[in-house]
RNA sequence: GGUCCCAUGGUCAAUCGGUUAAGACGCGACCCUCUCAAGGUCGAAUGACUGGUUCAACUCCAGUUGGGAUCACCA
């Protein structure tokens, strides 16, 4: 036995498995040409951001569009900042958005052949790949503590020499056998550092699926890949998790370019084929002028819990990150007359490589259209879910009478070109609350917002007149009734005539319909007013009228 | 600071050397209309800068500028 042979053995006496063994146990998958396995693999620390509900969408079209595979992987390797329970909020909201993998970790169990999924249960996986490195001389402990890295930054700083752990300043990289040894049985707390033999000097280029070549310098960095705690870091996982679960393209956020030249070396060492790499670009949001990427802390619509709060419809936000992700979605969405993300085909290469501003009014635009073409009991069944959950006195009202919610989300949908009156479900109840007479009650005790062009004895004129509307006829009808009205009180019957003469008339027949409108809505914005009165009935119509006259 | 990524209207962007430089959101005007939400028509608005290659550059190359990312026992 060698002295890497007796160091990998003192160090990892457990692990009796080798990389061939792991070889076998995850072979190679077979399917068909061109079909791509990929992977979203979040961390546990919070709640799904909406730059995570993008990459996981792309991740799962390509893969599924291509007759691959779609991977779930729980990146569990920082315990300190791991939040319990949110492994099951990311997997929930996104399922939510219909984004489930085909094979990874789930709360209730691992789905697929590929596993563990999740890294804290892949431990012995990675301290295979260690001590192999270990003993072909490629990895080595490093018993430095933060303070002896600290000094070291310091001198490198000082020297104006590049940060980090390499070369000369790899304080631990040639300590001899019998040095590693004592200090290992004294009990010195170590880690393992990858011994690379790269060159920054040098370059190294991989091609990017979205950006095409990309060329960087070689790593030189002796870089921890099994930390303290004897869990791996995010570089040696990816690579080792990626070889395994047969990977073949990482689709990851642009923040990774930088540290790809490390996996590139590691690959390299272990004599494995890269998979191929897609940098995606990051949302970003304008402050004070600057371009930044949306952050949590800062910006509510970087998670994605608040567009569910606000009730957008889990389709719409789709929409809007494909449109993002692919710019000819959109007129796809047009020529087709659909939003069927599956329909549309997705092309990786095509996607943009800088960062998209967050354009909310874009969003509230696809939102509306969704929401409009939604069929009535959709629409119903999904609004008394979202009030049902948020907005509780709806909710009450949704359930009392269900009838006259579904009547009133009906007005104006099944003309051809439906009304477009709400982009989330929140939209709703502060538009329709006229409907509910208590509401309407509120409003006209704090008074009716009267234009002011009419004395009070003049619009209660009117109001009265206005009693003896018909009820259940077609809107015709109703309409002809209204001119009348409008004609014995002065008011101009054709807005030609109006224009052509003002101030022979008391108003234009809008003014005289405004009256009506305020009486009965409280507002001077309504729907189709005809339909309103029809939804509304005669008794509390006439109620109204009676107490607008106040 | 080093390294890398990015650069067409306010926003998302098409163009794979030759176009009157698409389209969408937003914005404005007009039309329709009982108001509003829509819908229709029209409109304003874009190649960061400087060189080079080429008969021809938004497109290719270099530099400048600007923005972004990254330099941990975090991912």
């Amino acid at each position: 036995m060698d002295h890497n042979e007796e160091l990998a053995e003192l160090l990892f006496p457990e692990i009796k498995e080798t990389i061939a063994d792991l070889e076998q146990r995850f072979p190679l998958r077979n399917l068909p040409e061109g079909a791509q396995v990929t992977r979203f693999a979040p961390s546990p620390t919070g709640f799904l951001h909406t730059g995570s509900l993008f990459t996981a969408m792309v991740s799962s079209t390509y893969a599924k569009q291509s007759g691959g595979v779609y991977c779930f992987r729980l990146e569990d390797t920082d315990t300190k900042r791991t939040i319990e329970g949110s492994d099951r909020d990311l997997i929930d909201q996104l399922a939510y958005f219909g984004i489930v993998a085909d094979e990874g970790y789930f709360p209730e169990g691992d789905r697929g052949a590929y596993g563990p999924y999740r890294q804290s249960d892949r431990a012995s996986i990675y301290k295979t790949v260690i001590k192999e490195l270990i003993r072909q001389g490629r990895a080595y402990p490093d018993f430095c503590t933060p303070e002896d890295l600290d000094a070291i930054r310091k001198i490198q700083e000082e020297r104006k020499d590049l940060p980090g752990y390499y070369g000369v300043y790899a304080r631990d990289r040639n300590l001899s056998y019998e040095e590693r040894v004592e200090r290992i049985q004294k009990g010195t707390p170590w880690v393992i550092r990858f011994k690379s033999f790269g060159d920054h000097e040098k370059k190294t280029k991989f091609t990017d699926l979205i950006r095409g070549e990309i060329e960087l310098q070689e790593n030189d960095t002796d870089v921890v890949i099994l930390k303290s705690d004897g869990l791996p870091t995010y570089h040696f996982a990816h690579v080792v998790d990626d070889h395994f679960m047969r990977t073949t393209c990482v689709t990851r956020g642009e923040e990774w370019i930088p540290s790809t030249p490390i996996h590139l070396d590691l690959f390299r060492a272990l004599g494995w084929k890269p998979t191929k790499y897609a940098h995606l670009p990051s949302i970003m949001k304008l402050d004070n002028g600057n371009k930044r990427k949306l952050s949590k802390r800062k910006d509510p619509e970087a998670a994605v819990s608040y567009f569910l709060d606000a009730g957008y419809p889990p389709e719409a936000l789709k929409v809007y990150l494909m449109s993002i992700a692919n710019s000819s979605f959109e007129e796809w969405t047009i020529a087709n007359k659909s939003f069927d993300l599956n329909a549309f085909k997705f092309s990786i290469k095509k996607m943009s490589a800088d960062g998209a501003l967050f354009d909310m009014d874009k969003l509230n635009y696809f939102a509306r259209e969704i929401i409009a073409k939604m069929p009535l009991e959709e629409e119903f069944a999904l609004v008394r879910e979202y009030a049902q959950a948020h907005e509780p006195a709806f909710f009450a009202r949704i359930e009392e009478n269900p009838n006259y919610v579904k009547k009133i989300l009906n007005i104006g949908k099944q003309d051809k070109n439906p009304r477009k009156d709400y982009a989330k479900y929140s939209d709703i109840y502060p538009l329709i609350s006229f409907f509910y007479a208590d509401e309407y009650d509120k409003v006209a005790e704090a008074g009716l917002p009267w234009n002011g062009k009419l004395s009070h004895e003049e619009i209660v004129a009117i109001l009265e007149a206005f009693k003896s509307m018909p009820f259940g006829t077609d809107e015709n009808t109703w309409f002809s009734f209204i001119k009348e009205v409008g004609a014995a009180h002065r008011f101009a019957i054709s807005n030609k005539d109006y224009k052509a003469n003002p101030e022979a008339y008391a108003g234009s027949l809008s003014d005289c319909a405004e009256l009506l409108r305020i009486a009965v809505v409280g507002r001077a914005q309504s729907p189709n007013l005809h339909e309103v009165l029809e939804i509304l009935g005669q008794a509390e119509v006439l109620r109204r009228l009676e107490k607008a006259k106040r």
